[in-house]
RNA sequence: GGCCUCGUGGCCGAGUGGCUAGGCAGAGCUCUGCAAAAGCUCCUACGGUGGUUCGAAUCCACUCGAGGCCUCCA
């Protein structure tokens, strides 16, 4: 039996609001995709946590046994901000400002993408497409859309017609959006815009000779809209239909519901089955946002440099404090919070470095109550995980995992057999390290700092026999103030860790 | 204005109609030359007002408050 059908997983389905079984077209594969970042400048700390939530749910549903295939973009062609008219492109903006080429700026925090998604232990999706790699697939997506009728061109854009669209499908089904309404509130706004209604949206926008990125089309130069490239691309390697896609809740409109309209309007199939949301990183109760002023940069976390933060926090500090919280529900990020989280962290590490040294010790019978209670907390992993990925809920277990790693290992025996043992061991480890993707922190020089420690502890082991406590005292302390706590066992032992 | 979330103990945060979330902080204890780590114990909450129910923090209504989306945004 395999471990998604033993465990078998539910997700909340934005499309319904509603927490169903997942049930995949094509088990045991499974087609994912979610948005990626536009790259004209660095990702933060708000992005990060919704490519660490998918990121668990490509691994654990990985884990249990479905062979997934994970689709992430990056959106490497400039959208205008508005389809009004006057919007400006991000990517040209930036170029302007840094004074590269388009290409270079995509190139520069792509780079730099996957070298934060690097440091945060974000796998590698199974496809990466680039938008300006798919030019040709948006094309002859859009020319879809108009062969069947819902979409039309003014000036050398295309516009997708909404109205049109609605005579015979829905739209704003995702976000349940009234389109009367909306309709309504954005009238002022498009008084001469070129649009036949203000919730059309476009799908290929023309651009003036002078924007550096553009591409020829039937209806001449432009860009691609926005909405498309995920339609495109998702179809392109995922087929017509698939089973998840996750982004931010700030795309469910109106990224996610035209996306849906794309689909519909060149296939006549709703492109997904699952849809999943990811909450906002708040600061002060705020979104986080590069608008707003109030992001974090990955870096400016490690360095302790943002006003905000008053010490630097290590990456897996800052994983594990995501973790702590459910994707769909906001996290407000301060100082406290994670200063907690980096604490809690270091005690399931510290476990985890226990656990793979410790070895199995029989003793005497075996204890039912005990072992049922390992199994419970074996099985807890994965039916937590299984329930709409309760992160929250599964750190929960693993930390009285610990605790019973912790008492292993202070000497008292395991009163189970050696195959529950080894389970509950590698249960441990695989969810902390392959589910959560919590690793252990990198040291630098880790040998020769180690080497050096090692000579300390041989020193002080001296003066502790020979009873010179000032020395020893000097030496634990000295070491203290530079960030190595030494720890003192039973037997004369010693051993330290860095904080 | 429309649509939609959320409001849990000192802090962060899960959660279910009745049974201890968990972490951090704080108090005490065990261990220890002293520490640290670890273990044990304590701190027991669900914005407000009504209602449904044998029973609600969990369901419903109203209300107050905080956010999100409606324009680029994870």
């Amino acid at each position: 039996m395999k471990l998604y059908e033993q465990f078998p997983v539910s997700i909340t389905n934005s499309l319904s609001g509603k927490k169903e079984p997942f049930v995949p077209l094509n088990s045991p594969f499974v087609g994912m995709y979610s948005c990626g970042p536009t790259v004209y400048n660095e990702v933060h700390l708000g992005n990060l946590r919704t490519f660490t939530a998918f990121d668990v749910v490509y691994r654990y549903l990985s884990y249990i046994g479905y062979v997934v295939r994970y689709v992430r973009n990056i959106t490497d062609a400039g959208h205008l901000t508005n389809d009004a008219g006057e919007g400006v492109d991000r990517i040209e903006e930036s170029a302007k400002l840094e004074q590269l080429e388009p290409m270079e700026i995509v190139q520069k925090y792509t780079t730099s993408f996957h070298e934060i998604c690097r440091i945060f232990n974000i796998l590698p999706p199974s496809i990466e497409p680039t938008a300006t790699g798919h030019i040709i697939e948006q094309i002859e997506m859009v020319k879809k859309i108009m062969a069947n009728g819902y979409a039309y061109e003014v000036n050398g854009s295309v516009y997708f017609d909404v109205r049109r669209f609605m005579e015979k499908y829905k739209y704003g089904e995702l976000s349940g959006r009234n389109i009367d309404e909306l309709q309504e509130g954005t009238r002022e706004l498009d008084r001469q815009d070129e649009k036949k209604n203000s919730i059309d949206f476009a799908i290929w926008k023309a651009v003036s000779p002078n924007h550096i990125q553009r591409w020829p089309s039937p209806w001449g130069e432009g860009i691609p809209g926005w909405h498309l490239e995920c339609s495109a691309m998702g179809t392109k390697y995922l087929g017509k239909q698939f089973d998840i896609h996750g982004g931010g809740m700030d795309l469910k409109f109106p990224h996610h519901e035209c996306e849906i309209a794309q689909n519909v309007g060149a296939f006549g199939t709703s492109p997904v089955r699952y849809w999943m949301h990811s909450n906002m990183l708040t600061v002060n109760g705020e979104k986080m946002s590069k608008s707003k002023g109030n992001s974090f940069l990955p870096r400016e976390l490690f360095t302790g440099s943002h006003p905000l933060l008053n010490k630097a926090y290590s990456p897996m500090s800052v994983r594990f404090f995501m973790l702590q919280s459910h994707y769909s529900s906001t996290l407000d990020f301060s100082n406290e919070a994670l200063s907690a989280a980096e604490k809690g962290y270091k005690k399931l590490s510290n476990a985890l470095t226990t656990v793979k040294k410790l070895k199995f010790q029989p003793l005497g019978a075996e204890d039912h109550d005990l072992r049922s209670e390992l199994n419970r907390l074996i099985d807890g992993c994965y039916l937590n995980m299984s329930d709409d990925f309760n992160t929250a809920k599964t750190l929960a277990i693993l930390f009285e995992m610990a605790s019973r790693i912790n008492d292993w290992n202070s000497g008292k025996g395991t009163a189970v057999s050696e195959a529950t043992f080894n389970r509950f061991k590698q249960t441990y480890i695989d969810f902390l390290e392959q589910v959560l993707g919590l690793r252990e922190e990198e040291e630098h020089n880790q040998e020769m700092v180690d080497g050096i420690i090692q000579v300390l502890i041989e020193l002080r082991k001296k003066a502790r026999t020979d009873k010179n406590y000032a020395l020893s005292d000097k030496i634990r302390d000295d070491l203290k103030a530079m960030g190595v706590q030494l720890m003192d066992g039973k037997d004369g032992s010693m051993s330290y860790s860095i904080e």
